[in-house]
DNA sequence: CTTATTCTCGAAAACGTTTTCGGCAATATA
DNA sequence: TATATTGCCGAAAACGTTTTCGAGAATAAG
């Protein structure tokens, strides 16, 4: 079975001289033989092999862009992914592999930029991130056969590491309704996350535990930003009956949330309770300390490795058995912004 | 003049294959002709190309790592970095070149990490951040006529993008004497980073425009985390005539900064004028309203991608008049941080 | 001494592509 | 009609490495 150009030529009875030329749009080829090969590689989908055409031209026709996080001996982090690609790289490194960090472009759709990846070559494995609900990418790289694993639930088969979103909602609730608490407001992402839908279950499973009935109107979809925070103050406070307390699954809007609460003259911790998700510097800087939870990253970043590596044929037995799937604890930081009682 | 593997073997009689095992630690070669070949690969600096290794071994020896900036619509940029590499991509597409983000891990040094990144040949050109003062990088890559471009001033004859620190720290020293300060401290970083010289050049030239007396002791260096943050307030306010307003290099210690203050009774822009650096989620999220500066992250992107083009053959005719070094200027973000007037 | 075995090395193929070059046919020019 | 030009295609080399296989020498076994 013959692979590559070779197959494609053969398919249309061209030398891969004449199909490469095609393909890369040179005028020493008929205009209709170049609309030939050209469909013909769409159909049988026929990428060129990075390897090859680099190692050919001499040429990656790729930039490389050095990030380093922190060097001067602190330990927040800034920056989520840099700590687990610490963790990542750490178990990598042990069986000679190298980790590159391929950013999406906000302007280019993440499926087609993942399959151009894939077909570039430049790698043998993939860490995809932000993981959707029927995620199109596991999708394709499961068909493709490609090893892979996904920082957040993608189904029930593929392999992928999580944060415990379910448990920290549930936990949420808990420690809400130890207070007091009976109205609690959940604020959830307004694109398909997984996380949203791992969220809202853990949420649900707390509120049933104490046998409060779930309100759709308190399940609040928001974007992630400052003023996504803020329109969720409004929102909370338009209620006639508002809630005491809510739930962020996406710290990043606390700041927006916390401004606009004092704005309309209300206090954290005060008149609205509230636990946010992940500990960052930003909830760091809020005042009262915000209520939330913190993961080890940098063990994210190995669990991850541990887990594509057992999908990689040349590793797989070193990993046999690693399970295929992770949810990830978190642990409480108790801040001031949910310590009041209620009633 | 031949290169490569076979330049090595040609240097040592040896054949080619032979060379090959050798360094690849296979025992069909004899121990002494191993340590022969790998010291002499050492001294001529051999490193395999790796996309003849990869072409033929099948596999890149790379994991790719999939990650996208928000896609809920937020606006606020959470990671500096993505947002850079979401302009550097716009102009890179436009001559079909790919980016990809090299993370140095935490445990490797950046200079041999480059270096190994260098020999591996995934890349035909760098971009490098965290700019140290005689960045040893910078010399690295310049030897190696790798064409390259360092976020952060590195000398006067490499190509660099810089964000303009000290316009900045100047700025803030005016807008601090016009509310009559003249006790102003500054924080700077504690690594040698570039831009920590860049700040206090500023700072110094500020404070020499309104003929006030520099003192050494009111440059505090401090890591930038939390607990910098913190320990800058106690020392602040450790002096027998605590100053009255204070310059951050890095806005990261805002949040420790404020937080401190609060404990130790006294309020950010009442008893404390304070201006940060740059706007983030974090500086956005203090009460009250964090003063500093805003840049546009993407077009530091495009600029970083332009005068890296103007460094690349295939490219450089076409960015030629494109300057090689560029100063990147910011915006005033007027917060209430400093806005008491002393005296 | 003969045969088997081990050790060390080199020749050559292969990975998948691009590019140079020459050849043939068809068309344009003289 | 003879010659020059153009348009289109294929053969083959080249990029730099790893790997298979066989050969020869040296050693061990019989």
């Amino acid at each position: 079975m013959t692979k590559g150009i070779r197959a494609l030529a053969s398919h249309l009875n061209l030398s891969i001289s004449t199909v490469s030329k095609a393909l890369n749009g040179r005028f020493d080829t008929n205009a209709e033989t170049r609309k030939r090969v050209v469909e013909a590689a769409l159909a049988l989908g026929y990428v060129p092999n990075q390897s090859g055409r680099s190692l050919r031209q001499g040429a990656t026709k790729t930039v490389g862009f050095m990030i380093e996080a922190n060097q001067d001996g602190s330990t927040d982090s800034d920056n989520f992914f840099m700590s687990v690609f610490d963790g990542v790289q750490l178990v990598l490194a042990e069986h000679k592999l190298d980790l590159i960090v391929l950013p999406c472009p906000s302007n280019e759709d993440p499926v087609a930029y993942l399959s151009r990846m894939v077909t570039r070559g430049i790698v043998d494995a993939f860490i995809i991130s932000s993981t959707r609900k029927r995620d199109p990418r596991v999708k394709l790289l499961a068909a493709a056969k490609i090893p892979f694993v996904s920082l957040g639930c993608s189904n029930a088969v593929d392999p992928w590491v999580e944060l415990d979103f379910e448990g920290v909602a549930s936990q949420s609730v808990d420690r809400l309704v130890e207070r007091g608490h009976r109205r609690i407001a959940v604020a959830l992402p307004t694109i398909n996350l997984n996380l949203g839908n791992l969220f809202l279950k853990g949420y649900k499973k707390g509120l049933a535990r104490h046998r409060i009935q779930f309100d759709q109107t308190l399940a609040i979809a928001t974007p992630s930003s400052e003023s996504g925070g803020r329109n969720l103050a409004d929102q909370l406070f338009g209620f006639d009956q508002p809630p005491t307390a809510v739930l962020l699954s996406y710290e990043l809007i606390a700041g927006g949330l916390y401004k606009r609460l004092y704005e309309i003259g209300k206090v954290p911790g005060r008149d609205l309770a509230i636990i946010g998700f992940r500990e960052s510097l930003q909830t760091k800087a809020l005042v009262p300390h915000l209520t939330c939870f913190s993961a080890k990253l940098k063990d994210i970043g190995v669990a991850l490795a541990e887990t594509l590596l057992s999908q990689m044929a040349p590793f797989s037995n070193q990993y046999s058995n690693h399970s295929k799937q992770k949810i990830w604890p978190m642990t409480l930081l108790e801040g001031d912004s949910d310590s009041m009682m209620v009633k």
